[in-house]
DNA sequence: ATGGTTGGGATCCAA
């Protein structure tokens, strides 16, 4: 009998890299030094006909999928397997570029969320944001119910824009009335978690009682003395992926570069799903 | 209590 030999782990990240037009230097910083066999933006803020892709053809990616609008979100997959499109949904109803979804050459499916950051003001009588954020909150939460009936294989990944645990902020009491921390937003977030019973990779491997954040408000002129950050990316996978699960980390590093984006790479790698 | 920064695409909005 052939021992078998263990495949290469996959990696994956995701980031919302803010106008990867502005950030083209800083991809290929990323790109140099962590090179994920799949990657997943959001906030590409650009129409598809004008995205710049040579520089991922360039790194090897030969899947490109990618959903635009002008101006603002946008997301995107490139990738080294191939991936087929799977969809692209439009959340609470509108066609914003939010969701876009691939499989994976073992059938695993993977999706890609920008959800709304919901504007400043937490009270859906006065803020429409914070109002069609919960709407998509709600709505992501009645689908994931739908996918745990189907019992496949999901990856879920993005910018959730909700930082669910105390250590997921920099203060969890002066951020409970902050829009990404308040309790209806964490709660929601969890809700929609059990709801499909996806398992926080990130938290797989960083105990909840460490902090650990994505995101660093370009507002502070200190950011990393400062370090008043907040876990707002994340991949999640569904219950039957969580022992091929083998590392994730946060690269940090990305957001001290030149024309960083406020957001960090999430970076996971996991066996044999692709 | 307030303002701080960034990108896109118009002279302000979203984050």
């Amino acid at each position: 009998m052939p021992k078998k030999t263990a495949a290469k782990p996959i990696s994956l990240a995701t980031w919302n890299i803010n106008s990867v037009r502005a950030r083209l230097p800083l991809m290929k910083a990323f790109l140099d030094a962590h090179d994920p066999d799949i990657l997943c933006l959001q906030e590409t803020k650009v129409r598809d006909d004008q995205f710049p892709h040579e520089l991922f053809e360039q790194h090897g990616y030969t899947t490109r999928l990618i959903r635009g609008q002008p101006g603002y979100n946008g997301v995107a997959i490139f990738s080294r397997l191939p991936l087929q499109l799977a969809g692209k949904l439009n959340l609470a109803g509108r066609d914003d570029c939010r969701h876009i979804a691939a499989t994976l050459p073992d059938g695993t499916v993977l999706h890609n969320y920008y959800v709304p950051a919901g504007g400043d003001v937490p009270d859906v009588t006065k803020n429409d944001k914070f109002a069609h954020k919960l709407d998509v909150l709600a709505e992501m939460t009645k689908w994931s119910a739908a996918l745990k009936k189907k019992a496949g294989r999901e990856i879920l990944v993005g910018d959730l824009n909700i930082a669910p645990l105390e250590t997921d902020v920099w203060s969890h009491k002066k951020l409970l009335d902050v829009v990404s921390h308040t309790p209806i937003e964490t709660e929601g977030l969890l809700k929609m978690m059990a709801a499909r019973g996806w398992v926080d990779a990130v938290r797989h491997f960083v105990p909840p009682a460490e902090t650990l954040f994505s995101w660093w408000s370009y507002r502070s002129p200190d950011w990393e003395a400062a370090d008043k950050g907040r876990r707002l990316d994340h991949v999640w996978v569904s219950p039957q992926l969580q022992d091929s699960l083998k590392s994730a980390r946060v690269a940090k590093a990305m957001r001290g570069l030149e024309k960083a984006s406020d957001h960090a790479p999430v970076i996971i790698t996991l066996d044999s799903a692709g």
